[in-house]
DNA sequence: TATGAATGAGGTTTCATTCAT
DNA sequence: TATGAATGAAACCTCATTCAT
């Protein structure tokens, strides 16, 4: 019973992302995603109660999606768990952008919008902390260098995985190039 | 001599470039940049037409000065020259930030923003190129591994500029910590 | 026999009532009654081509229940009529705010609304002159004093109905204190 | 320096009174405002920094007119003081209407707000407990009859300032009649 | 020149009402 | 018939920019 909808849930995050993505935060409004989408701007109040709220779902799904995908990684193998880990990553290249977005969502209002952060915090904490254990059990089994601290490790880690791709070649070969200059860095020899 | 002026360009400059760092180009406003100086916001239209002016003016600033450090380089030892540029970069934490802004400016009602505009993008170009220039150079010199193309390397450069100093050492500590993963890369052995 | 409807006219008028009353005129929204009320908002342009129908209807209603109530008091003692008539408006403590809303309800589209409106203003007219009738009739009796304009005594006597019971008292108990009270004042003696 | 206002403060308020009482809290808007004053709608934010901070002002202005009236009464006689007190409120025979807003405006956002309406409050209690102590006065000299609660008393007294005067005569007769019946009831004798 | 004040454009949100299932 | 969804009008508020002292 009732009309159609003229779109889902998911078009709307979508489009979201797609122009939080492309505008940032400050430059993203309503009207644009409006625009993005086909239907009125109120008619987005339908689905969610307000433009944070919106917005926060929006991470929210984002940090989800990274999360499964990292959540699946085989661990067996110390290395082969980093290249898999900056696989994922790669293959959600903007996901920063879109994660770095949370430190600017006013949650006063509404209490979704507060568990929306809380959660996309949390993982925040918990992708780091993973990452951070898997690179201790390599260094303790000498496959990482132990002359330079785990924290500037990842944190350089964390940083390749927003290294543009410049060169225009697929994901796949893409990691490859990046981890290889991260393991092997790019001095002859 | 007479009344100190409310603030001078400097001043206003300084004020924004610090404003843009923290809140980005859409979350940079007229008044929140007349609360951080000492003075009316309408007197900041004395110096500049209109607010995308102003912008442009901070970011071009901003390149000048990166371009001023680059340029004293010398590049007669190849990886000492890449070594200084880093340091360069890293002294200037907050460059990419800023210059990133540019592409965000609106510059269709004014000549002075379009020169500007022009300006930082050649600045971009200069820099890229000459980073080309040398690495090329280095790996002719064989101290850069040749199985890497240099766009590869020089875009991990680029983003390594930006590794956030979690660590809190000094910049010369950094920049050498960082240099070293650069090189050598985390790999043991 | 098949499903009950999912409300009645009359829960539907009983509900608008008492939100007219908590929240007046302005305050009043579909949205709000929808929300106080088993079915839909667009349930409700079933039974009402508008919101001021639907409120000229209300306050209609309220009307025909208070002229219902004063018709059947027995006039023949003219002082017993008007105990009477302060125990029914006390019965009825709200019927003024319900009232006065319909000065703000807008009739120019439905003929429907104009109907009621008028039906509301002949209302008012008729109380207030069957009350003015038995005062008169009273001040000819000589149970009330001459030297006061019935229109004053009608006056006040339409304000006594609507001091707020602040003592908590029962109907009962508190329209025999007002009568007292508007008949013997409260000097002592 | 800077330009002439188009409005002082004051003709704000007063515009914003008159309009408060002819439409109410929730009838009340800037659009509404802005075209009762000469301005644009966004000029009313230079004065107050929202709606609610707006009507809050109004409101305490109010309060503060009223017990400037009342707070010079002379009590040396209870019953001239009782006097004077009816004829202050007849003065402002809009003032409950005004005073009632109070329950609607929203504080949450601005500490401003919220001391308006703790002072429109304190001012309220301060006005009952003032009538309060003068009527118990007058009970115990006598000139108030002990047979009914002060309470009651009080109630009736806050409920005759309301009173329309439907006989168009002077403030002045308005209140002799009044206070005359009050204190006399409208029986005969 | 410096600035306080004014303002219109544009963004957010709410709500009565309509649409289409 | 009942309703979920869509929507435009209208309210609130902010901000770049202009005005006039």
């Amino acid at each position: 019973m009732g009309r159609k909808a003229v779109y889902t849930e998911t078009e709307l995050l979508d489009a979201t992302e797609k122009l939080l993505i492309t505008h940032g935060y400050e430059g993203f409004h309503l009207k644009l995603l409006s625009e993005h989408v086909n239907g009125a701007r109120s008619t987005i109040y339908q689905y969610y109660a307000n433009k944070e709220e919106l917005i926060a779902a929006c991470v929210r799904r984002a940090m989800q999606r990274i999360l499964k995908k990292i959540e699946v990684i085989d661990e067996t193998d110390v290395m082969d768990a980093l290249h898999a880990t900056l696989r994922a990553y790669i293959d959600e290249s903007k996901l920063h952008q879109i994660l770095s977005v949370i430190s600017k969502v006013k949650g006063e209002q509404s209490t979704n919008t507060q568990a929306d952060i809380a959660y996309v915090k949390e993982g925040h904490d918990l992708l780091r902390q993973q990452l951070f254990r898997i690179m201790t059990r390599a260094q303790q089994e000498q496959k990482l260098r132990q002359d330079i601290p785990v924290m500037a490790i990842l944190t350089v880690f964390f940083t390749f995985v927003d290294v543009p791709n410049t060169m225009g070649v697929s994901n796949d070969d893409w990691t490859n190039m990046l981890f290889k200059i991260w393991l092997e860095g790019v001095k002859l020899g």
